[in-house]
DNA sequence: GAAAACTATTTGACATCTAAAGTATCTGGC
DNA sequence: GCCAGATACTTTAGATGTCAAATAGTTTTC
């Protein structure tokens, strides 16, 4: 969870302002800057994983599965949960039969297509999501709250600007090394 | 993973810019901030894991275990390692066991305190992880490249503030709600 | 219309993770 | 010295995660 650091390049001798030193100060900057990312959010999401267990006696992956079929009435595939929750087949599987097995979602035939179903979240599930999300809220904008305003949305437009531009670095090919 | 999004607030009749719009333009910043940021680190996580696995054929866990001692040459706590990866000693206890069985890392008694020891890069160690942070660097900076400089920065900077805010956030104490 | 290729989901083996309980050692006060 | 509590680590049970193989239903191709 924590991508530890690696920053052999002790910057002694300044050198002139060159290519090379310019080009190894890039590379620290990429490093500290994912360490920084990956830092935050772990920070963060601890923290919220520890209310969700103390206040509901549930777990961030329970709750980000609901949270993506209550945006969904007509529910969602397996492969679909997949996608969004950005975690493999079989892990979407066990975490919808857990929730299954205590009445918060349910699996649903497709008449389309007989191999897949559509998961939705029973009336149960949708109350106790309700309460879940607004407590989650309250606690984000605690959070976050001592961030300026402005702050917020220049990360917010960073991240955006970051993300795409990994996604299409991403891309290219899913071998090429280097 | 993913936490996914809550948005329940329609903004229908866009209202006169009171203090009650202000407040949920407010929250509704935070949460997407949050999802954003939780995305983002998903997304590039994911993407350093597979490569780990792909041609190193080890996990992130591992890997970030072995960075942090790398930069500890007189070797960690137990305890160290757990409050700098942020997860559980329980957990630290699992991928040291892991390690050490493969090698690369060895547990060595602490003479002042007979219950700990330290944990230190064997030279096998040393020299895998010397390639693999080599390799990781390569791929963070390609993922990151396509981003300005001076985004980087800001982003890094911002991020550091919320990273200090959130702590400071945390503190005040364990279980106050709302 | 049957074989081949594809797609949706589950299963199995195993690596991470947490929370809580257990074990051993250390420390401070008497 | 001795003992109560703190500290360092491990263990246990169970949830979450991956990857790869298995199953079953769909579509394509000829």
């Amino acid at each position: 969870m924590a991508t530890g650091a690696i920053r052999r390049t002790k910057p002694r001798e300044p050198k002139s302002f060159d290519g090379e030193t310019r080009a190894r100060d890039d590379h620290h900057d990429s490093l500290r800057l994912w360490l920084r990312l990956l830092s935050c959010s772990a920070l963060i999401e601890n923290h919220i994983r520890q209310r969700l267990q103390g206040e509901f006696e549930t777990t961030l992956p329970r709750f980000d599965l609901m949270a993506q079929l209550e945006r969904c009435p007509e529910g969602l595939k397996m492969g679909e949960l997949s996608k969004r929750l950005m975690v493999t087949g079989g892990n979407v599987t066990g975490i919808t039969d857990l929730l299954e097995e205590e009445g918060l979602v349910a699996r649903v035939i497709d008449a389309q297509d007989r191999r897949a179903f559509r998961v939705k979240l029973t009336p149960s599930g949708q109350r106790l999501f309700k309460r879940m999300a607004a407590a989650h809220e309250r606690w984000i904008v605690n959070l976050f709250d001592a961030l300026p305003a402005k702050s917020k949305q220049r990360l917010a437009g960073l991240l955006q600007d970051l993300k795409i531009h990994v996604r299409r670095q991403e891309r290219p090919r899913a071998g090429n090394s280097i």
